[in-house]
DNA sequence: GTTCCGCATGAATCGATAG
DNA sequence: ACTATCGATTCATGCGGAA
């Protein structure tokens, strides 16, 4: 009999991520806040200040990962005055003097970006997955992610569309849609670090920032079931709710109240609606590593037959 | 009576480029040799040394490029003892320190990338196309570069390059995009900053380091007829080519002698069976820009109809 | 139940306006 | 001059209602 645990946590994840021990996180997904012009915006971060207030963040980071684990960072920095924003590429550089591998830098292609038009400028269309590590070798399952051929699969996955309407994700790029899968087992290929899919709006009453796909690959590719996934602005929770779902216990953390709260809601009709046949549920009982939590936290465990 | 010129120079950039007046180009793209680790390697660049390597020579393309100009950059950092290198965002902080705006920042997604398979990361299939100005105003043509909206993009744009690509290619003059829109003149939209070329690998036995389309695109972007594109790292000289069908006049260096005379011949063969029954060549004779060239360098004009 | 059309909605960006 | 706010522009997608 197991536990998955969903902890989330309402502070800010430089002072929180302090409980928690060294080298006991398996992969760090998340998508900060980005940097604002606005300075004086509920949550908005001035470009100015980006780094040097992201740093403190990303140390204890580098401390809780564990020396196989991986951290990706998505963002992207705006236009601003003309101009691209180098606060990301400067973060770059310092978390790399903070003791931090720059290993590889995917690239989300939005297929539905923000529209718009401007006379110096295109719709952006793309942001970044900024993959960093404690070490050169580290965890990484790339059979998990592995996509159809080309050719067979094109035409193949042509007639699915046409008839089973089924959405874009499964045509596209880098492996989503695992019932693809599953029916073209033969005559599969790895991926490239470029990821194509597209912003789901809002399926429900709030919108995510990211689709769950983009999470699940790289839960996929980075962590088997029973591992620790870590969202440090957890925002909506995607990232948590998606790694629950995939079996791996996950945290997240988020200075915002209300995000607190609606993720909590989440997670409690969430678990209702999935499990409420088969599995029995309870408040988490204390064992090795909620001894060290603190009070603000909600710990939501759920029971799996093994 | 118009004249297009290509001229190619042999030599370091940063030394033919002073033969040039301020502000004469309106458009540099180019694809720079890359970094390189082996020290000895012919035209390879440690990537300790690559900034300042690049510094004075883009010193000098901010001097030529016109106030309206624009400088493409096609530059991909290579992995590095398991790391990304870090010398392609350093060179964007310290062209800024020289005065260039860092305009924006295209994604040149590589449909069939180079193949391979590492235990850490995947095959690497993008590259940056680092848009630099002088100015924030800066001409951009941008109903050149439309493209079909997107559900019918899917069907009707395949069908058109199996058929009748390879024929809008190799005609004269006539932009790729002028029969597209022709044909298809509604439900145009704009691009956005990500580019989805395949690389062509075989065009002639020589292989080029992109394919046409990409220094294509940016032309139609960025200038019309008549205007001057300089490639200050020739290579094989796909940008001056391109730039020469379009009808545009156009500069290329390189420090190669082999690339030299290799572009050197191409070009008489190129225009030889380009114009064979139409167009009669001679030997240019010298004009205003003419008279500052070196010795080095090679003029070929072409009288046009008007 | 399908299929199709209309409409709201985004991690956007620029230029103008107002303080 | 510098900064905050607002309107205009734009398009892929998902959803709801209608045929």
């Amino acid at each position: 009999m197991k536990e998955l645990n969903i902890d989330i946590y309402l502070g800010d994840s430089k002072e929180v991520l302090r409980q928690f021990g060294d080298n006991s996180i398996d992969l760090i997904f998340t998508s900060p806040p980005y940097a604002d012009q606005r300075k004086q915006t509920y949550g908005g971060i001035h470009p100015n200040n980006y780094v040097e207030w992201f740093l403190p963040i990303s140390e204890q980071l580098l401390r809780v990962l564990k020396p196989t684990g991986t951290f990706i960072l998505n963002i992207k920095e705006k236009a601003v005055n003309g101009e691209r924003s180098t606060y990301v590429i400067e973060l770059v550089l310092a978390m790399k003097k903070q003791g931090w591998l720059w290993t590889e830098e995917f690239i989300w292609h939005k297929k539905n970006s923000y529209p718009g038009k401007w006379p110096n400028r295109f719709r952006d269309s793309w942001e970044r997955l900024l993959q960093f590590n404690k070490e050169k070798k580290f965890n990484m399952y790339q059979e998990e992610v592995m996509v159809p051929t080309g050719d067979w699969a094109k035409s193949r996955l042509k007639n699915l569309s046409e008839t089973d309407k089924i959405r874009d994700k499964s045509k596209v790029g880098s492996g989503f849609g695992k019932n693809i899968s599953n029916w073209l087992n033969r005559d599969m290929v790895y991926p490239t670090n470029v990821l194509h899919l597209a912003t789901e709006c809002n399926n429900k009453n709030h919108s995510a920032a990211f689709p769950e796909d983009l999470p699940e690959w790289f839960i996929k590719l980075f962590t088997k079931e029973k591992d620790v996934v870590l969202d440090p602005f957890m925002g909506s929770g995607t990232t948590n709710l998606v790694s629950y779902k995939m079996g791996r216990n996950t945290i997240g953390i988020d200075i915002h109240p209300d995000y607190y709260e609606m993720v909590k809601n989440e997670i409690e009709s969430f678990q209702l609606i999935l499990n409420e046949p088969k599995v029995k549920y309870e408040k988490a009982k204390n064992n090795g590593r909620t001894e060290l939590r603190g009070k603000q936290h909600r710990n939501i465990s759920r029971k799996k037959d093994s």
